[in-house]
DNA sequence: TTGTAGGCGTTATCAA
DNA sequence: TTGATAACGCCTACAA
């Protein structure tokens, strides 16, 4: 580790000092500025290399009232859908000229309040948040509709908000065609496990995925419907209760993968034969699904997809003149992805 | 939506106005200075919460020279251990009252570069980094070991980093169980597919197995060993060599999962049963061994715990009066968590 | 207990 | 083309 000690944060005075000019020039030449000349911007260049200086971000936002900054807020970012999003996001804003400020609420409303609040602080120039599943006041993001903040939803969002961009999956189709999909593989009593109602989200899928089993002309067992977090556990005690009852499943649709593998793991431990005694359908397409065997058939959300819609939408936010806003909600396609257990 | 509109951007000085006091008094208010009665405090909050006040991180960060935000650039977040580790830092950072930027190099040397920069140009309280596989030269992270601020490097590690603390697991060791493991059950010619070896992580995960291979007296076929990036695709081109070869191997210990789940899918496709014709050892743990069946063996590195570490010591390095500062290279034990591919 | 004033690093405006 | 100056929002000696 040879490294020559550079000075301790230098700053553009330091600069102009040691070269006899005014800290506006060298502001200026370091800004790229037209109004300096070649030979100027050379030496302030080079002595700023020299003394390491590296601007100070802080400065430059408290005078210009821009962070170049984008804050984001998700559940948890070890979920497949959102750091695949993420990424797409993250290396979008880098090109752009933005920085991606992360956070996480852990599913918890409070420590998203408490988020928000942050990043409101830090003086985003936007915020992009995917709600808590149990988010049900949104009040706290009205920080930034109140003083023109670009702020989108995406994923989970609000069932409406004034002020802010709302960019979800088609939820409805997703259900509708998972529900399509069993009543055409010859399934006559379809489970479904769903989340809490609460969510739009698992409201979407569901009413997607009743519309379908309606149209194939299947009931709808109450037996085998359930509406709860969508937990390993908590879908174990759900199969259990299930497969207790005299009419069981003969395929389950869930509302997301986690609860599809849990399926899976209790139909191999019960000895039931995927897919000839029982199909599964998952939502997300989440990798784990690929791997296990029998391959789980999925929705696939495109999370890519999502995050470059969010950035581009985000993108016109930020040049827009205030009131072009485009505030109309923006649904992304989905598209089941046919495995092994249906 | 019904939202009251809240003055935009309000500041201590809008405060200070509507309640004919100084600003000096709104600031010491708001900070719970003890000299200020607890009338004026009262007035003080409600007007604040009246006006919608947030105080201002840059302000304060330039005033203060210090912005309770800690930077991390991990390669990708996506991984399962970083998603871990990264969990735990945010939650036990944000406790200590500190803001955690993430942000991913998508394992390319050159934008790790260009994030390094960025934290820095945040004025970030501290760094916190797991380099890229590819980074050779560390010296991108010079600035912070010469501004003396705070820098620790995590499991993925430079060499030795001066001015820089270093936590990683310990490679050898869990190169050195599995290699043990897989001799004890009785294989005879263990291959070993590692990355490349300018990563000092792979090194000493192999020198480790190559240690309990020695210890068991099994020698080391050299059409057995690989030294190349992970990816799914080069361990299977890897695998096809090694089995068209006459002397096939009995196991397989590989330095990550991805790579130990490529060997999986293969050996099923080629009809080897596992764990009896093939056994097969990962590293990392990722769920996704637990889920396969059957389910891989692999080395568990704690992430959690090396998150917690990293907190920790972190906590010292900010609190330390400079020069106190703890050096020592941290080791994060692993163990071998035994599942039925072996 | 409260007020005054200066400065953190930067850039925009105006003047030279 | 360059320089002087004020201001962004906040905190903290120091003074009252």
């Amino acid at each position: 580790m040879s490294r020559t000690k550079k000075n301790q944060e230098s700053t553009i005075l330091d600069i102009a000092a040691a070269l006899q000019l005014s800290p506006a020039t060298i502001s200026r030449a370091l800004n790229n500025n037209p109004n300096v000349t070649p030979a100027t911007r050379k030496k302030v260049t080079e002595m700023a290399g020299q003394l390491g200086y590296r601007r100070n971000n802080m400065a430059l936002g408290l005078r210009n009232n821009k962070t170049h900054t984008i804050g984001l807020i998700v559940p948890r970012i070890s979920m497949f859908f959102h750091a695949e999003a993420i990424t797409m996001m993250q290396n979008a804003l880098y090109e752009k000229g933005y920085n991606l400020i992360i956070s996480q609420s852990n599913d918890s409303p409070e420590m998203e309040r408490r988020l928000v609040d942050t990043m409101y602080s830090s003086r985003v120039d936007a915020l992009i948040v995917s709600c808590t599943l149990d988010t049900q006041d949104f009040s706290h993001f009205d920080v930034f509709a109140d003083n023109d903040i670009p702020l989108i939803f995406y994923d989970r969002v609000p069932p409406a908000f004034d002020g802010a961009l709302i960019i979800r999956g088609d939820d409805f189709q997703g259900g509708y065609l998972a529900g399509t999909h069993l009543a055409e593989t010859g399934c006559k009593r379809i489970a479904h496990i769903s989340g809490p109602l609460t969510t739009n989200l698992y409201r979407d899928r569901s009413a997607g995925f009743f519309k379908a089993l309606k149209a194939a002309g299947l009931p709808v067992y109450e037996h085998l419907v359930f509406y709860q977090p969508l937990t390993y556990d908590n879908t174990r005690t759900a199969l259990k209760k299930m497969f207790e009852h005299r009419e069981k499943p003969d395929a389950v649709f869930t509302a997301n993968d986690t609860a599809a593998i849990a399926v899976h793991e209790f139909a191999r431990e019960n000895g039931l034969e995927i897919p000839r005694q029982l199909k599964i359908v998952g939502y997300s397409n989440d990798p784990r699904c690929a791997i296990i065997r029998p391959a789980i058939t999925s929705v696939e959300q495109f999370p890519g997809k999502m995050g470059s819609k969010v950035v581009e939408a985000l993108m016109q936010m930020l040049a827009a003149d205030r009131e072009t806003a485009l505030n109309e909600p923006i649904t992304i396609p989905v598209q089941l992805i046919r495995r092994m257990s249906t």
